[in-house]
DNA sequence: CGTCGACCTGGACT
DNA sequence: TAGTCCAGGTCGA
């Protein structure tokens, strides 16, 4: 059973894969393409401005689908916007449609963003595929075999030590774990949070709590992980996720932009992370965080011949 | 508060 | 083949 999903003319499927969002998406050949969302396993193609799927579970994923591709955001609107810009014009002009925002789920997006730190795409990708693999239950759909991701109780009653034999790297499998246990004992939980209407600032500030439990133990989420979980779950539009692909674009693009005098290590103080976030919102308007994922892409692909 | 180094792993490049 | 560098940072001294 095949279902379809009105897009609109201002989509590209096959940009969404790239845009290093959610780690989740599969070339399956020059048409199809496979992801597992919510547990299940979609195989999507684009026919001009209709998406056509089938699920392994043969159910209607319309309502899934449109909110994980943010469907109800005025993209045209959003790229007029911010094409007030000359520079971001030509950004516009090159990139558009196919760079968009994605709704994820929290506790997906919580776990592929501690992984993303100091990581490639590509890690990221091998990091949530281990965990998937090794963790999750397998769905299929004709020759396609994927892995649910695991929810924070399966993940939970893996335990540490298989997790530690994913070989994540870092202190990551710690981190999953805290953020596992943070989710699954939290009276309010994240998609609450969510609910709630809590604001950017709350958000942020809750993430990047320390796990009560031991009062100092890192979680692996600092200022820029929250920020993405913010935006890429949370729909908090006011997140402005800076990390050296950005920082860079901002440097080379605006003279006006603060410095950036890097630590030793190249990475950013709290400080110049802010003051940077700042200057972007205030630069860039309402839909800042679709100018980030604009520069993004075109640092990520500008620079790299072969972004993987 | 600002600064600095350590840190796992895997791919790309020499 | 082996050595080197770097990747969407975070943590703690």
């Amino acid at each position: 059973m095949i279902h379809e999903l009105p897009v609109g003319s201002s989509f590209n499927l096959a940009a969404i894969p790239k845009l290093g969002q959610d780690f989740r998406w599969r070339k399956l050949d020059d048409y199809w393409y496979s992801v597992v969302l919510s547990g299940n396993l979609i195989h999507v193609w684009q026919e001009g401005s209709v998406l056509k799927y089938k699920t392994d579970s043969g159910s209607n994923l319309n309502s899934l689908l449109s909110s994980y591709f943010r469907l109800c955001d005025p993209i045209d609107e959003i790229y007029v916007d911010i094409s007030r810009d000359a520079k971001l014009a030509n950004l516009v002009t090159k990139y558009h449609p196919g760079v968009r925002l994605l709704r994820q789920d929290p506790w997906e997006c919580m776990v592929a963003y501690i992984c993303s730190a100091p990581n490639s795409v590509r890690g990221i990708t091998t990091c949530v595929e281990k965990i998937a693999v090794g963790i999750g239950q397998p769905i299929e759909m004709g020759r396609d075999e994927r892995y649910a991701f695991p929810r924070p109780e399966e993940v939970l009653r893996a335990g540490l030590p298989r997790i530690n034999g994913l070989d994540l790297g870092l202190k990551r499998a710690n981190h999953i774990i805290a953020a596992a246990k943070r989710i699954s004992e939290c009276k309010v939980g994240f998609a609450e949070l969510a609910k709630r209407d809590a604001s950017y600032k709350e958000i942020v500030w809750v993430l990047m709590q320390k796990s009560s439990a031991s009062r100092k133990a890192a979680n692996g989420i600092g200022n820029k992980v929250a920020d993405c979980i913010a935006l890429f779950a949370f729909d908090k539009m006011e997140a402005f996720p800076v990390d050296r692909n950005i920082a860079r674009a901002l440097a080379d693009m605006y003279d006006d932009c603060p410095p950036l005098p890097k630590n030793s290590n190249g990475s950013l103080t709290d400080k110049q992370y802010t003051d940077i976030a700042n200057w972007a919102r205030n630069r860039f308007g309402k839909y800042a965080c679709y100018v980030n994922q604009l520069l993004f892409h075109k640092q990520r692909l500008g620079s790299n011949s072969n972004p993987s």
